[in-house]
DNA sequence: ATGAAAGCGCTAACAA
DNA sequence: TTGTTAGCGCTTTCAT
């Protein structure tokens, strides 16, 4: 024997590889009894003594089961995989990511997440690789809800959209509850007492612009008030827009005002303060997305309603994960968009 | 012969499990000779003939290496964990798994990642996932500037710390560069001719408030201006530490503040504006961080510095990956925050 | 130039 | 109750 043996006593860090065999061979007995007791199967009769020994052999060994070997043999990996087109880089749709890394941990499942920005070689790429990981599927997000068209490669593994959706794909899809979030914004304000309601909408068609607006006019229409076309004012979906709409707000004479978003209402803010107008006092001001810098710590704080993107993320992994079926008949669930109350009203 | 053939012809969804051993009787040829070509193997001489052969049935059966199994066998795989206490959850923080996503995959590497709020358990558990899944190392980061007590396990694997270290661990940090921030914003209101700069500082002790305040005397001194102790104020990190702020401001003389962050600058931004001053006219504003929802869109658009999430993640696994070691000797790796100039000056 | 075979760490029958 | 053994899909000597 001339080969000296290396003195690593204790495990330690690089290739701190203590396998089972190692386990078995100092607990004095086999692979497969390792394997039952660190697993505690059910229907395994293993000896007091025999159990103890090898929980010993395991504290004292430091082993660590390889998730992988385990992928390998058992066949069916714990991965799940997120494709996002710019969701760590967006500010609060990074929610996304937690909701479902939160979600899929839960169920002992773990997150690969890749950012495409967008691009579609980046896409493509990114997809392969999870699926060479060998996911269990893969959630594709959006950082706004939209309609996309899918990556032909993300038919070939379970994926469910979120954030998006994506008409005859078959595919299911979570998104936000926009006509539900519209109509609690404007009952919020309605219960307040007002009657004449402005609503500053977006300028681009999507989701959010259709469903925020049927949602206030089915608020409306329930308080028995009619729709009054000209108190919808369209504008850029930034604070700009909501600055330069607030001349127009102040002529329409409403008490209150329902904007498309968290940065409008932002720009509302500065626009009706130079006219000399306080919220909530002389004019009160609902938000939506809750985009929390801004809503917040706004003066006043801005009352504003929630894109639930934490629950986004969550549910996609639960319909992932078969635990909850995209319930109507177009597998398209809709997340419900809460009331976040502060005092713009 | 009684099983009846399920007739799978074309590579389907579930189980797409095509392997290296379909491909080589479909190409009548070895295993080996497969792994060959799949991998373009540097030293392998293949018959031109047998490599056509391979390619062809790759692409016929859509075959598509199982990324678990080749890890499994050569050892070392291509993940990299990436631990956070809340960067999914803050706003832009979400840069750095973003940034650390992007160089990661540049290196062919996968990022996995966990947000564990804060929670010891959830954040041990999150680490031990990551050391079975093979990690070629961890990332640990937190989702501001600070220091932290390494948790025990992180010691197992290569680990580097993002936004955040720890003095006597031994192991590599990578953190903004608060005084040179602090500095940058300093000379970019003196460079607009201002002899009197305020600073309002943030009033909890961290990395933050003692390197950015060194920036800006450090700036003042090279600019040959002495420090007037009274000319910085402390307040709390937020819009109402700058709003509750202004007066004093006022009172100071000060043609120009210094924030501590852009949130400080939201609220001072207020405050000026009740005192009937104008921005940058009146007095001249700077922020830190560069938060975009806020910065970008305050009226006038505030000038700040910023944080370079995206860039702490990068060179993290730049760091992890031994492609760029933390240099000084206390392998600390500081980070340049850049100006970014916008109209509040 | 190509193939056979021995693992990698683990699981799951099946024996004993 | 415990051990043997054959894979899981791939890489890698070592033969041929």
């Amino acid at each position: 024997m001339n080969r000296p043996e290396p003195d690593k006593p204790e495990s330690d860090k690089l290739g701190s590889s203590v396998t089972m065999r190692d386990v078995a061979k100092a607990a004095g007995v086999s692979v497969a009894t390792v394997s039952h007791v660190v697993n505690n199967k059910p229907g395994a009769r293993i000896g007091d003594d025999a159990r103890r020994r090898v929980q010993e052999a395991v504290a004292a060994l430091g082993y660590r089961p390889n998730a992988l070997a385990k992928t390998l043999s058992r066949g069916g990996s714990r991965f799940i995989g997120l494709v996002a087109d710019a969701i760590a880089t967006t500010p609060f749709a990074g929610q996304i990511i937690h909701g479902a890394q939160d979600e899929a941990w839960a169920h002992g499942y773990v997150l690969l997440v890749a950012n495409t920005d967008g691009n579609e070689a980046a896409e493509n790429e990114a997809i392969a690789m999870m699926l060479e990981h060998q996911v269990q599927g893969i959630l594709y997000s959006t950082w706004y809800h939209r309609e996309i068209v899918v990556p032909e490669l993300l038919h070939q593994t379970d994926t469910v959209l979120v954030d998006c959706f994506a008409e005859n794909s078959g595919l299911p899809a979570v998104v936000p509850d926009e006509e539900q979030g519209g109509r609690t914004a404007t009952e919020a304000l309605l219960a307040a007492g007002h009657r004449r309601i402005a609503f500053i909408n977006t300028t681009s068609p999507s989701p959010a612009q259709s469903g925020r607006l049927a949602g206030y006019r089915s608020a409306l229409e329930t308080a028995g008030i009619d729709f009054d076309e000209s108190l919808v004012f369209p504008a850029e979906p930034a604070q700009e827009g909501g600055y330069a709409t607030a001349p127009r707000i102040v002529e329409s004479k409403a008490t209150a005002v329902f904007c498309h978003n968290d940065r409008v209402a932002m720009g509302l803010y500065d626009g009706l303060r130079e006219h000399g107008l306080s919220i909530p006092g002389d004019v009160a001001v609902m938000g939506f997305d809750n985009q929390d810098v801004i809503a917040a710590h706004l003066r006043p704080p801005l009352s504003t309603v929630a894109l639930p993107h934490y629950d986004l993320g969550a549910a996609g992994v639960r319909v992932l994960l078969g635990l909850k079926t995209a319930s109507t008949h177009e597998q398209l669930m809709r997340v419900t968009c809460p009331s976040v109350p502060r005092q713009s009203i």
